[in-house]
DNA sequence: AGCACGCCGACT
DNA sequence: GTCGGCGTGCTC
């Protein structure tokens, strides 16, 4: 009987393709290898997902797999499984799914090279080509080059149509290969000695048993599925964590704990490495890739019983996972890079595939993972609470200037008292626009559509999304009228305090002015030898962790973020205070001071309160009343594309495919997203809202163009 | 993502 | 009149 093969392949095309089998093939060909097959009229490294004794209904003439590139499977059926579902709940190609769990080297790339012939060459000398076609053979020479090296060089010529041409003319060769051929099968480094695990787990050490978390220990005792939410501070949820991981360790299971930042990640694996021993594997963006892929291949031969990391390894190839770990649950940095997924929704995933315990945890949780954690039986709350001494809220609005004389009193009380201060403005730059006095005009970037920001170190205008700078113009291009500075940036926070404190030694503390990754550490090592005794800083500054407790933790304007056309606006500014008044926590007599224009919003009342209780419960009311997540589910699909007229109409065609899908699903737009336009391109967006995640997925499912490609979706429940 | 097919402006 | 731009659609 014939076989067939149903394979995915790593680009962003929502579907399984079916080949046949070879005879040849036959034992070598199951699930979870990757196999190279001939893919439009190029050759690509895909993965089996799943055989099957059928062509399939619609009589497409089938093609062969050409090579298989594994002996041995490199994803088991629960990884299939698992992605395949984190595929398709998050609007990505399983492929790539599939591609980025995989060392880059994985990859077998289909290499095409191209070259001048005789012929070509010898007309080109008699001078028998077209413009473009002497350029491009000028360009060969007697050399061999890539298409993507010609389209470099030729900018804006379509070098894939000029190479079909004088292909076709016999004018060049085109040449495609494949390299690394064989299956991978080095040497397996002989059997890792059965106690090397067991060696450095500890058991001896305390355990962090208590009533609150006995029901963790109890349910991974049973096995099996099922999910916990911690609650509580970083020094309690790392005990929980690892104590958690000794009793994985005692069952020779294995983890993963996720971070959302590097930076997290690297004091995690530290203090682990301190009460574990070397157990662990580290994956995360700042690991150079050959060590990734070392490590990568470490977590595979079973010789590591942990993983850490950011989002990239919860795709770890771990055998026997018992629990999955995520930290800091509330983290906006666990939704970003692509494939574009949610860890938390993929850890939830993957626990389920695998049968493991699911532990999220955050001192600040959304308040959708509380609801449902309460909801479910789940949520577990541990004692003690870093807070500092006081937290002192002033009205901007009595003061005219950045800095309010409450303020300036309180600076001059920490510095003259010998201590440190943090200044926190999340605003790069000098002002957030220019204005015209006499015309209004605002200059704009010319691919973004939005305000420049004027920088005044620099001397330049810059786009906050695309980066693009040019000078400052002195004055306004249209009327030649005076600019006027609006919307303080961290830059004025600076000259601000410079001004107020001129004998004080002080740095701003954003990308602007520390670009690169060792000039912010060496101003954090200044700052805690008491060379520097003011920063000013960014968000940059606030995600820092090493950044020794200050005797003044002041925040400018935080109410900037409430005013975020965004549902969770409150959430993110809770979140982000209790991020920044932490760096007073610890010092002696170390406090807080929030200046705001929003003295008494609920928000910032609790935030200063350091009352979590009072701030969830407010929120939930207010996504209660108002019918957002976490009672209902909203969903915003983001379509890009080159021109406006383009994307609009298939927004439009969207939208109605999706008013006519279902009735209860509130569909929002199209509209222009909220970032318009972003390095050239368009973007239009659509909302929408649905009692829950099912529903929403359910009417995507159904009206989303096959093609996927240029559209982007968010759900959130 | 590539790559081919198909419809409207500036040049041999 | 064609060459050549990129909008649209497909890849087993």
């Amino acid at each position: 009987m014939t076989l067939f093969a149903d394979v995915v392949v790593p680009l962003p095309v929502e579907r399984v393709f079916r080949y046949l089998v070879p005879e040849r093939l036959r034992g070598a060909v199951r699930p979870g290898v990757r196999v190279l097959v001939p893919f439009g009229r190029r050759e690509l490294t895909g993965f089996v997902v799943s055989l099957a004794e059928e062509p399939g209904p619609d009589g497409v003439s089938l093609k062969e797999i050409s090579v298989v590139l594994d002996a041995d499977p490199v994803f088991g059926p629960p990884f299939l499984a698992f992605s395949r579902d984190l595929a398709r709940l998050s609007y990505v190609s399983w492929g790539e799914v599939l591609q980025s769990a995989l060392p880059p080297s994985f990859l077998v790339r289909e290499r095409t090279s191209v070259s001048l012939t005789p012929a070509g060459a010898d007309v080109a000398r008699k001078g028998g080509l077209g413009k473009r076609e002497r350029e491009l053979a000028r360009l060969l020479g007697s050399r061999t080059y890539t298409p993507a090296h010609l389209s470099r060089k030729l900018r804006g010529v379509d070098v894939s149509g000029l190479l079909a041409r004088m292909e076709s003319k016999g004018l060049v060769q085109v040449r495609k290969s494949v390299g690394a051929l064989e299956p991978r099968r080095r040497p397996r480094p002989q059997k890792p000695p059965a106690d090397e695990t067991q060696l450095v787990l500890d058991f001896r050490a305390g355990s962090v048993r208590g009533e609150a978390v006995d029901p963790v220990f109890q349910r991974l005792g049973a096995g099996g599925f099922a999910s916990f939410l911690i609650r509580g501070p970083q020094a309690g949820r790392d005990a929980l964590y690892v104590a958690l991981l000794r009793e994985v360790g005692a069952r020779s299971g294995t983890a993963v704990v996720l971070h959302p930042e590097v930076a997290s990640t690297r004091a995690f694996a530290e203090r682990l490495e301190t009460r574990l021993g070397g157990v662990a594997a580290v994956l995360h963006g700042e690991v150079p890739e050959a060590r990734r892929e070392r490590e990568w291949r470490r977590v595979r031969e079973g010789r590591v019983s942990v993983v850490c990391g950011t989002r990239a390894a919860l795709l770890a190839p771990l055998a026997r996972p018992l629990v999955f770990i995520v930290d800091d649950e509330h983290e906006e940095s666990y939704l970003q890079e692509r494939p574009a997924f949610d860890v938390r929704l993929g850890a939830r995933l993957r626990a389920e595939a695998e049968g493991a315990l699911l532990v999220m945890g955050s001192e600040v949780p959304t308040v959708e993972s509380v609801h449902r954690a309460r909801k479910g039986g789940w949520l577990v709350e541990l004692p003690g609470e870093e807070r500092p001494a006081s937290v002192e809220v002033v009205d901007a609005g009595r003061d005219k200037g950045l800095i309010s004389a409450r303020l300036a009193r309180a600076l001059a009380g920490a510095l003259a008292g010998g201590g440190q201060a943090v200044v926190f403005h999340n605003k790069r730059g000098y002002a957030a626009s220019l204005v015209c006095v006499q015309c209004a005009f605002i200059p704009k970037c010319q691919r973004c559509e939005i305000p420049l920001v004027l920088h005044k170190r620099g001397g330049t205008l810059v786009c906050p999304l695309c980066g693009e700078s040019k000078p400052a113009p002195i004055a306004c291009p249209r009327c030649a009228g005076r600019f006027q500075a609006r919307g303080a940036g961290i830059e004025a926070v600076e000259e601000a305090l410079r001004r107020l404190f001129p004998d004080i030694p002080l740095a701003s503390f954003d990308s602007d002015a520390l670009i690169r990754r060792g000039d912010q550490d060496a101003v954090v090592r200044r700052f805690a030898r008491g060379a520097l005794k003011i920063l000013v800083g960014t968000e940059l500054l606030a995600r820092r962790r090493d950044v020794p407790a200050v005797s003044l933790a002041a925040v400018l304007a935080p109410e900037r973020i409430l005013a975020r056309p965004d549902f969770r606006a409150g959430q993110r500014a809770y979140q982000a205070l209790h991020r920044m008044i932490r760096f007073c926590a610890g010092a002696e007599g170390g406090r807080a001071l929030i200046q705001t224009a929003l003295p008494d919003h609920f928000v910032i009342r609790s935030a200063a309160a350091g009352d979590y209780e009072a701030f969830c419960r407010e929120e939930t009311d207010f996504r209660r009343l108002l019918g957002y997540p976490p009672f209902s589910a909203m969903a915003e699909v983001v379509l890009e594309g080159g021109s406006l007229r383009g994307v609009g109409g298939e927004a439009r065609r969207l939208a109605e495919a999706l008013r006519r899908a279902d009735s209860s699903v509130e569909v929002l737009g199209p509209a222009l997203a909220a970032v318009p336009r972003v390095r050239g391109l368009f973007r239009v967006q659509i909302a929408l809202r649905a009692a829950d995640r099912e529903a929403i997925d359910a009417i995507l499912a159904s009206s989303l163009p096959p093609g996927g490609g240029r559209l982007s979706v968010s759900v959130f429940s």
